[in-house]
DNA sequence: CAAGATATGATATAATATAACATTACATAA
DNA sequence: TTATGTAATGTTATATTATATCATATCTTG
């Protein structure tokens, strides 16, 4: 069988973020049309924002940005935006952050939740999405066996990515910049 | 190698919850004494509340429960005596609900955060531990051939419980039980 | 007992999320 | 074209979850 395949690894130095967030945009975009959702101005922006940063972002955050360019938006103006995207699968809850983080995979399941499978360091803040039908697999298995019937999963796991296990706990120059892309 | 060892696996109907209840209790007791920490009756109280559901508790549940019956509780009050249980590996929470439940298996691993594996029925509100080593060993493998050093895992499986399977959607009288024990 | 550490009490506030109802925008059928 | 329905957004209020801070009590142990 394939091993996991991997859709956000932990980004290199060099990564143009720029790119990955308009990327994800048109993807979002075609993706709704394909569904007939609409993907409207307000959404495209909250998932923009959503991608702006590399690392979970929390509501509030995302709706104190949102403050700076459109008057009056208040909590359900984020929260009803990310419940849109969060159904189309285009972006992801990581629920041990209450945050948010754009969906490394989005064709991969056109309607369905499959949850997700996060890797999150708890230095730098930032995630890599796994997506490994083998671990899905095992744990549908071993749910099943206890008569379970699982529809979806949620799996986070904290620890150290590559560039901070390197440089563990010193507050090194390299690790206060949060490896910022 | 041995499949994952069932520690709290959905209850039968006749379940002698009283008992497993006090029995979580004395192993908390002799878990505490054995570490040299202190098992007040503040925590100990709270650890009951934590246990007298089978499902996930609330942290404002427990707390009106425990103002019940002690004057002047307050949040802190129930915060710190959940950090504690958590951090003695005596309850978990449930990050997908904001919510706390008894570790099924406190015997385990002595101080070590080893996150937890747990089956959440969406019907009934149920929840079973799993203590799979097959799935940690796997999602630590596959994390660490991302260069990620896996610390804690949180594993969170939604799905329909052996009861709810059978009874599916109806709102039968032994649904709406919510397979009270 | 004194001094330090641990635990709890008490008040305030922060952070996250939803309820409820009003208004607007947009499609489309009469 | 207007009427009508639906989806989306605006607006206000409030619910839910969690932490900061400082005061007091209790429990060691020298």
């Amino acid at each position: 069988m394939a091993n996991g395949n991997i859709l956000a690894p932990f980004q290199p130095k060099n990564h143009d973020h720029g790119k990955c967030v308009v990327d994800a945009i048109e993807a979002a975009e075609a993706r709704c049309a394909r569904d007939g959702r609409s993907f409207t101005p307000l959404r495209r922006r909250v998932l923009e924002l959503v991608w702006s940063s590399h690392g979970p972002v929390g509501a509030y955050d995302l709706l104190d940005a949102l403050r700076a360019e459109r008057r009056g938006a208040a909590p359900p103006t984020i929260y009803r935006a990310l419940d849109f995207l969060m159904g189309n699968g285009l972006i992801h809850r990581i629920e041990s952050q209450n945050a948010y983080v754009g969906c490394g995979s989005p064709d991969h399941h056109p309607d369905h939740h499959h949850g997700g499978q996060f890797l999150i360091c708890r230095d730098c803040g930032s995630v890599a999405e796994l997506d490994d039908p083998a671990i899905a697999r095992t744990v549908a298995k071993r749910a099943r066996a206890l008569g379970f019937d699982a529809e979806s999963q949620t799996i986070e796991v904290s620890g150290l990515c590559p560039r901070c296990t390197r440089t563990p706990e010193g507050g090194t120059a390299d690790s206060l910049e949060r490896h910022a892309s």
